[in-house]
DNA sequence: TATTGTTATACTCTATAACTATA
DNA sequence: TATAGTTATAGAGTATAACAATA
């Protein structure tokens, strides 16, 4: 039983380093680092977010979170402005350039990922997900907490 | 179709994201970051390797892998020697103590890990297990270059 | 010339904890 | 007291490229 967990855990890992390596690389070629892309594509088409919810999304503590808002800003890429209703949040939104930026990388970063599944078909994206829904409820529900 | 994709593809980040935590968490109580630990992981039981071979396994380029072999070997847990039959190679190797390290902390590290799917049944792992290899066989024929 | 590994640089992320300001 | 976020610190990993030794 333990070799069955193990050998799923390994190939978990293999499958997402795999995946990471094509993504990653791509992303740097677009002059994004890989969590500053996962700003950016979170706050993609929303109305912003508090610095919370982002790092909750995100997976970054807001220690870590401060330091890519602070690069992505620099570049004008997005701002930080108050919440009028709770003065502790902030509420990051993408700039137009960011947004813009969004609008052109996105679309194309998605098809690029994609390409080493491109002899999936619908069936084999069900199958998966439904196994990996499952797998995520039952880490979920070990109670993980971000942050 | 690209719906189906992001779906899977966004589910694998998560439930890695979600076992990372619980894993990377563990490990550095054990007093070794992540990629420490896959080191000590990579050697445990063998008879030691490459750096190369070391580097393939654990997705880390030459560069970094000096400077994580270099933490290691200071703190005595492993040695590198040169390869006589190659002397551009050198030769990996747990010292006593880094096995005796890995005896003590691999097998509770791995059972720690599978706390949360406690529920799964033989089956679950296979479906699991079919499902993650049929991916990472599509990732792999991509033509994805370690290093 | 190609390969293995080290060195050097500069940057980014990370963990951690103390701190400020709000609530 | 609790929460959201910043600041401070120190360390670790990363990309990248130049380099030495060997093949």
């Amino acid at each position: 039983m333990n070799k069955r967990y193990m050998r799923s855990i390994r190939l978990l890992a293999e499958c997402y380093h795999a995946f990471s390596q094509v993504s990653d690389a791509h992303v740097r070629t677009l002059g994004l680092t890989p969590p500053q892309f996962d700003i950016i594509a979170t706050l993609g088409n929303t109305e912003g977010m508090s610095g919370k919810d982002l790092g909750e999304k995100t997976l970054m503590t807001k220690g870590t979170l401060t330091g890519v808002l602070d690069r992505l800003e620099a570049r004008g890429l997005l701002t930080r402005s108050m919440n009028p209703d709770d003065r502790r949040c902030m509420i990051v939104q993408l700039t137009v350039s960011g947004q813009d930026l969004f609008d052109r990388i996105f679309a194309p970063h998605v098809e690029f990922c994609r390409q080493p599944l491109a002899g999936y078909t619908e069936e084999d994206f069900l199958a998966l997900e439904r196994e990996l829904a499952k797998l995520k409820r039952h880490l979920d529900s070990a109670g993980i907490e971000g942050t």
